[in-house]
RNA sequence: GCGCCAGUGGCGGAAUGGUAGACGCGCUGGUCUUAGGAACCAGUGGGCAACCGUGGGGGUUCGAGUCCCUCCUGGCGCACCA
């Protein structure tokens, strides 16, 4: 028996859950449901990702409190869930927001700052003024906040971080094992992870006991250097301009409506060029990253388009280093150097060993290499999550807490409607005495970042009660989970900070597994068509009408106009309640409709017609099963046989849209044929087939048939009933197709050709040209060339 | 700009380099009516035909939707990453 762990992404307990959890949770069920049948010990468990913002936010709303609001939804959508008829395994159920699982995670939290992997710092955070609380790098898009959308603005905190970065060139690497995910999500995170190699090189700066260093990934360029820029953060800046000088540019550069636009200010300082020893003139430019490399470039305007602009428009010197014509500059490509007397004549690659080796012999710079990934900063300055495990003195020392000192309980009574933490404002839980010390000492009122909850979760299923965080011999066993199954939106974020903990943890607790996931599913989204009145209100489908072939909204009768299919939101109103359609359609119809249309991991067009024949689909094989005789035809086992196999091996592809037409194949034969099965053994193994897609209808189909539960075991495909002894054999004529023969598998090259020669079609088509060539593929097709 | 993915009937989609369009939706005609959110039968890529058809153009091959080159279009991701 072999362990297949199969997972959803479990979902944040919002209060109900939407059309998308139902295709995430009916695509692993019919998975789950089809190993167990195979008699593999299948793990298919589900949990809520129960801290966030949206409780807090809903506590203020609807005068709750976050806990009571956050397990009435688990309660509520529990239910919804158990509605679908998944076959999961609730005993092994959490929740991250239970003091069981986030005192192991607060376990967890005090393993890394063991090993290192856990540390505060004071860093230039992304803060979001709408949630009042700090973000990763990662949950900053386009400038916005992921979860509010507004603008992240830049603020100076003293915050912990978790050191992804020591695993960076492992967590870069590690994707090349996982052939079994999409190459798609494999590249982004690789884009995320932003390896590049090139050379560190340090400046001096003349007249200052000071230098400047500097990451390049074109060392081989040097000789075409005419500036340097650097960030207006970077550490020097504040050593060479006073703070008003400094708020001045930053002021600048914030009002600058083009984002492109390149500005510059002179420090003052200028560097020593590491080679000829020409001056370079340091500005501060807003076009240099700050979070990237050293925060400073060297500026080639020949070879690089922004140095370039940067150049030209502050009249600076364009050296060209790469043989070119003038009018190509910027010239970026490959080429040979010229004007570099270390190098002239080779190219790039050549060039930047040389060069760099030379920088290492005269010890002013080295080989290095740079990721743009960032350590995961981890604090968040809010109420609903877990307290990190630290207490702070006055003296503004710190001290992580011991295990024998947790759990660190979130406190019940909080005072949410004031501003920002509140935890920060009860004074009650802050304050303590320390047990160590016996001083006054105030609680870590930061709760870590959710995603941390998530990053382990899998790991816990394992052994869901467990005093400790797991068993380390259990998910050596039984990790990594098999199938992972959820949203590409999780590509970067959750499904990287799951990679790193699996890493981290490995080498904490010396386990054998280094990846979380084998096998990782996205599916796709469902969409809808949206509606909308001239008014440019949303309306809801369910309200929309038509009357004599016209849109109009049924209350009001506003005309209603029709827009694109999008994905459902609630902002567009284009929802469908997966309550009603259960009420109205039945959960079999649900998950054949959530399968059919559209491969999984393609989006999924919302139809009436879809639901509506996914429901007739399922009425007419009851109704198959309703006629009680039996007559057979000869191939009627081989064409049942062939139906498992297909079941079978569409399932493992995940084909799932496929087992749906070979459904309707079969019964389409079925009925054609007037075939009758009754309660034959053939219904059984249609059945137990039918079984993890249609759950309610097969296992009620089969009470009825044999009083009995025959749905234990998927069938032996006997492999003899799949092998085809008559074909129909295509012949072309210089590889175009003229007609088909009927004929039996493994016939004679030289017989077969007789009777071909005899065919009308043929003879016409060949009248007085000469056969020069035959090509059989035996059994497949014969093509027939001539001159 | 860079990267990835995808372009197949009216629509969703099938096709280990070997009969393009399985299966479904829709549509057309018909049947049955205890008028249904039915069911059943026949048909449904284009063209009267020979033939032509998988975004365009090249190529490889006996044979290309599938492989290679190139261009176009769309989607997604990243984006001043030095």
């Amino acid at each position: 028996m072999s362990k297949k762990y199969i997972l959803e992404m479990f979902p944040y307990p919002s209060g109900n859950i939407h059309m998308g959890h139902v295709r995430n949770y009916v695509i692993g069920d019919i998975c789950a449901r089809y190993h167990k049948l195979k008699g593999d010990e299948v793990i298919h468990p589900m949990g809520w990702d129960a801290f966030g913002l949206p409780a807090e936010n809903a506590a203020i709303q609807f005068n709750t409190h976050p806990q009571d609001w956050t397990l009435k939804n688990i309660q509520n959508m529990k239910s919804q869930l158990k509605k679908l008829d998944l076959d999961l395994d609730w005993e092994k159920e959490l929740s991250t927001c239970e003091k069981n699982y986030y005192q192991c995670q607060q376990e967890l939290f005090i393993d890394f700052y063991n090993s290192g992997l856990a540390y505060k710092k004071d860093a230039l955070v992304n803060w979001d003024p709408e949630d009042q609380t700090v973000l990763a790098n990662e949950q900053v898009i386009d400038g916005k906040g992921w979860r509010t959308g507004a603008v992240v603005e830049q603020k100076i905190l003293s915050q912990w971080f978790f050191k992804i970065t020591n695993y960076a060139e492992e967590l870069l690497h590690g994707l090349d094992e996982l052939t079994l995910w999409p190459e798609k999500v494999k590249t982004m995170q690789k884009n995320w992870i932003g390896k590049s190699i090139g050379a560190e090189i340090n400046f001096e700066i003349f007249e200052k006991n000071d230098q400047l260093n500097i990451f390049t990934t074109r060392p081989d360029t040097i000789y075409g250097a005419t500036f340097i820029a650097i960030s207006v953060n970077h550490k020097l800046v504040g050593k060479y301009l006073n703070n008003n000088e400094i708020n001045n540019i930053k002021k600048t550069f914030a009002q600058s409506t083009d984002e492109k636009e390149k500005i510059g200010f002179l420090t003052g300082i200028e560097c020593k060029h590491p080679i000829n020893n020409k001056k370079l003139p340091v500005y501060i430019a807003n076009f240099v990253l700050d979070n990237y490399g050293e925060g400073a470039i060297f500026g080639c305007p020949a070879h690089d388009e922004r140095d370039y602009e940067f150049a030209i428009k502050y009249n600076l010197q364009i050296i060209k280093v790469i043989e070119c014509d003038d009018d190509q500059l910027p010239f970026t490509q490959d080429g040979k150097l010229i004007n570099s007397p270390l190098v002239d004549g080779l190219k790039k690659t050549e060039a930047i060993i040389k060069i760099t080796n030379y920088f290492e012999e005269k010890n002013i710079g080295k080989r290095s290499i740079n990721y743009k990934l960032r350590d995961w900063g981890v604090s968040r300055q809010r109420y609903w999550g877990c307290p990190i495990p630290v207490i702070y003195y006055e003296d503004g020392s710190y001290r992580v807490l011991e295990k024998s000192e947790l759990p660190v309980l979130l406190p019940y009574d909080v005072d949410l409607n004031g501003k920002g933490n509140a935890l920060l404002n009860h004074d009650n839980w802050r304050k303590i005495i320390c047990p160590k010390t016996k001083k006054i000492a105030f609680r870590e009122t930061d709760t870590l970042d959710t995603f941390v909850d998530s990053s382990w979760y899998y790991i816990r299923f394992l052994d869901n009660k467990l005093g400790t965080p797991f068993n380390p011999q259990r998910v050596d066993e039984y990790l990594p989970v098999d199938k992972y199954i959820g949203g590409i939106e999780h590509a970067i974020l959750h499904l990287l900070y799951s990679r790193f903990f699996m890493k981290a943890l490995r080498d904490i607790y010396k386990l054998k597994v280094n990846e979380p996931f084998q096998q990782l599913f996205t599916q796709g989204m469902i969409t809808h068509k949206t509606y909308r009145t001239q008014k440019n209100e949303w309306v809801m489908p369910k309200d929309v009408i038509s009357d004599r072939g016209k849109l109009i909204r049924d209350k009001t009768r506003e005309t209603i106009e029709e827009g694109p299919s999008e994905k459902m939101s609630k902002s567009k109103k284009n929802v469908i309640e997966p309550d009603e359609i259960l009420s109205n359609y039945g959960i079999d119809a649900t998950r054949i409709f959530m399968i059919s249309d559209s491969p999984p991991d393609r989006e999924l067009e919302w139809t009436d017609e879809g639901i509506q024949s996914s429901k007739n689909l399922i009425r007419r094989i009851e109704r198959y099963f309703t006629i009680n005789k039996t007559s057979l035809k000869e191939d009627t086992e081989k064409m049942v046989e062939k139906f498992v196999n297909n079941i079978e091996k569409n399932i493992l592809n995940f084909s799932l849209n496929k087992c749906v037409a070979d459904i309707y194949t079969l019964f389409n034969y079925l009925e054609k044929e007037k075939i009758y099965l009754n309660n034959n053994e053939i219904s059984k193994k249609i059945l137990i087939c039918l079984h993890p897609i249609v759950p309610k209808m097969s296992s009620n189909l089969s009470k009825r048939l044999f009083n009995d539960d025959i749905i234990t075991k998927w069938p032996n495909i006997n492999n003899m009933l799949l092998i085809e002894n008559s074909i129909n054999l295509p012949i072309q004529i210089q590889g175009k197709l003229v007609t088909t023969i009927e004929t039996e598998k493994g016939y004679l090259e030289k017989d077969i050709l007789k009777s071909i020669y005899k065919i009308d079609k043929i003879k016409n088509k060949l009248h007085d040209r000469k056969v020069v060539k035959i090509i059989n593929v035996q059994d497949k097709i014969i093509n027939i060339i001539t001159d």
